[in-house]
RNA sequence: CGGGGUGUAGCGCAGUUUGGUAGCGCAUCUGGUUUGGGACCAGAGGGCCGCGGGUUCAAAUCCUGCCACCCCGACCA
């Protein structure tokens, strides 16, 4: 392609709304344009990029026995009375309505719908298992669009579904689509890593995310380098211990602690560690029915997650007290909070590493006091053997080395849906024994258009984006320096058809600018392989550069075409 | 949905406090000089100042209603 003839309008300045690096970069890039907030197009370099990964996936699924359909975006809204859904989605699906008033969505998943066909025309066991998927646009009318393409209201999604006559069967549906994942994924070139769902209230169901490694990401995530356990924040085991210290059990003291509220201001006031403290959170359910008083180690935060499922309550319904309340409650105001004198309605529940601190330092539950050399009995309290979040330098569960965090973008997930939309809606087969059963179930997603934007976030340096060599629009960019001297051009052009001519996708800066401009578009744009025609094409020799690193190597055309063809051999593995 | 902010040329912004003929940089077009890291000179085109109502002789500017966009807030590809 010319770059003369190329519809790539990129920008020197970065447009006001763009958030994050991905879409500042593809919006200069001139790769995406938004049209409204959460919706964006895509123009011919981005479009081109999302096809490669597109056909990334494509090939990974149809290796692994998926077979790929176009369903409709649209859908009645019948099909999703069945599961409740039509209701239960709730604000996030677009509805519409036609001329004879009857109701619809855009889809923003397809459960109900492949349940729907598959019932109406999946009658044996004999037929089963099966899989299909799509890469269609999706729609959600999120609460908060952001992050250009990370959370948009309509984005390209390949979604999956199996059916399988039994447990056994959606298991290994699951583990089969679990390895294509990650052959998707390492082809993409970029950092991820595979974390288990969180099962929280559900119970049960097992379910897996691909989150790639962003800096800007949305969730947070916990993981091992020596090993492959990872977890998002809130539920990774936080293994850090306490060493208990040989001390001499001191008495209790109630000391004078004016306007000590914070772990930081306790650590100033008392010249000591902060592994001293007892740390009391005040947390209730939302309808005032349980009260509870979580004592965790000082330096460290409560994860909600671990409290809820100790409790057995949902995460949604616990919130922390307000000021006003912790007034009311403990008598006290915000930083004072102690285990004693709660009074009974309070539920205690206590991290079991505190047990350890010998002499510690705690809220008196009264403003302007604590207690110090406070050696608290286990048998006294609710002990949970783990109520905090984990944190970086924490021990891996899993192998016993470090755990690192980092931010994450969820790019993919796969779900054991088992039998509950197929018992919704009453999708049945014939079994050996013919007998009716319920199709178990998996459902497996890809934000296509999410992995661009991961992609990007991931490779791109000041200058801009920085394509790995398996999703770049264009594989080589011949840049000619200065159009007006015809032996560039010649030359440039008979590259060029040499390397279209054997396969490769190349662009020819071939626009009366001068050489910086075709410079700066060449690094914005990201293509990996360079070849500059300037003045030393007299000699015959041309410039060869790769956009990662800035190194040139001057060499001939013949030479250049040569490790052009190496180097895409040496990346179809 | 709650709180905060912003809407002026394709993009980035000034002008609004104190009402008086709509500006700057980049981009675009024409001519010329340039041509290895975002050139220079001369000229030109492009605006319902988010939309509606009001105040006023006069509104980008003041008042008011609405809309859009962005930021901060517990289910997600």
């Amino acid at each position: 392609m010319k770059l003369s003839k190329l519809y790539m309008p990129t920008l020197r300045e970065v447009p006001s709304d763009a958030d994050i690096m991905s879409a500042q970069l593809l919006l200069r890039a001139g790769m995406i344009r938004k049209l409204v907030s959460g919706v964006y197009s895509f123009l011919p370099l981005g479009f081109r990029a999302m096809k490669k990964i597109e056909a990334i996936v494509r090939e990974e699924m149809d290796a692994h026995d998926a077979q790929e359909v176009l369903m409709s975006a649209i859908q009645p809204r019948e099909i999703w009375d069945a599961s409740n859904r039509w209701e239960n989605f709730g604000p996030e699906m677009f509805k519409l309505r036609d001329r004879h008033d009857r109701e619809f969505c855009l889809g923003p998943t397809h459960e109900e719908y492949f349940t729907f066909m598959i019932k109406n025309e999946l009658k044996s066991y004999k037929q089963l298992p099966i899989n299909m998927y799509q890469i269609q646009t999706k729609y959600r009318d999120e609460r908060r669009p952001r992050f250009g393409l990370v959370r948009a209201r309509e984005f390209i999604m390949k979604d999956a579904y199996t059916f399988d006559a039994d447990y056994e069967g959606m298991t290994k549906s699951y583990d089969n689509m679990a390895v294509a994942y990650s052959k998707a994924f390492d082809r993409m070139g970029f950092k991820y890593k595979v974390v288990q769902g969180d099962s929280g209230n559900m119970g049960g169901s097992i379910s897996h995310e691909y989150i790639a490694i962003t800096p800007s990401g949305e969730s947070t995530i916990a993981y091992c380098n020596a090993c492959t356990y990872a977890a998002t924040d809130e539920v990774a085991d936080a293994l850090f211990t306490i060493v208990k210290k040989d001390e001499i059990y001191e008495d209790m003291q109630r000391v004078h602690t004016p306007n000590i509220r914070t772990i930081a201001d306790l650590e100033r006031f008392f010249d000591c560690d902060p592994s001293k403290f007892i740390k009391t959170l005040l947390v209730k359910k939302e309808d005032d029915s349980r009260v509870f008083a979580i004592m965790i180690p000082g330096h460290r935060t409560l994860s909600l997650i671990k409290l809820a499922k100790s409790v057995g309550e949902s995460e949604d319904e616990l919130l922390m007290l307000s000021e006003d309340e912790i007034g009311k409650l403990a008598g006290s105001v915000l930083g004072f909070a102690g285990p004693m004198g709660l009074g009974n309605q309070v539920e205690i529940i206590a991290d079991e590493r505190l047990f350890s601190i010998t002499n510690a330092i705690c809220g008196a539950n009264e403003s302007d006091y604590h207690y110090e050399n406070v050696n608290l009995k286990a048998s006294d309290y609710k002990v949970v053997d783990d109520l905090i979040l984990v944190e970086a330098g924490d021990t891996c569960p899993n192998c016993g080395a470090t755990l690192s965090i980092d931010r994450g973008t969820e790019v993919g997930n796969i779900f054991q849906l088992g039998d509950k939309y197929s018992k919704a809606m009453q999708a049945t087969f014939l079994d050996k024994d013919g007998k009716a059963k319920h199709f178990m179930m998996g459902s497996y997603g890809i934000g296509i258009s999410r992995c661009v934007s991961a992609v990007v976030e991931q490779f791109h340096d000041d200058y801009g984006i920085n394509w790995p060599l398996a999703i770049a629009p264009y594989q080589v960019i011949i840049t000619i320096v200065n159009t007006k001297v015809e032996a560039q051009v010649n030359a440039g052009f008979k590259l060029y058809e040499r390397l279209k001519l054997s396969g490769v996708e190349v662009l020819i800066d071939d626009r009366n600018e001068r050489a910086g401009v075709k410079f700066a578009d060449a690094d914005l744009i990201g293509i990996p392989i360079r070849v500059t025609i300037g003045k030393g094409i007299e000699d015959g020799l041309v410039e060869f550069s790769l956009r990662t690193d800035r190194e040139k190597m001057e060499i001939s055309i013949d030479e250049t075409f040569e490790k052009v063809k190496l180097l895409l051999a040496k990346s179809q593995i």
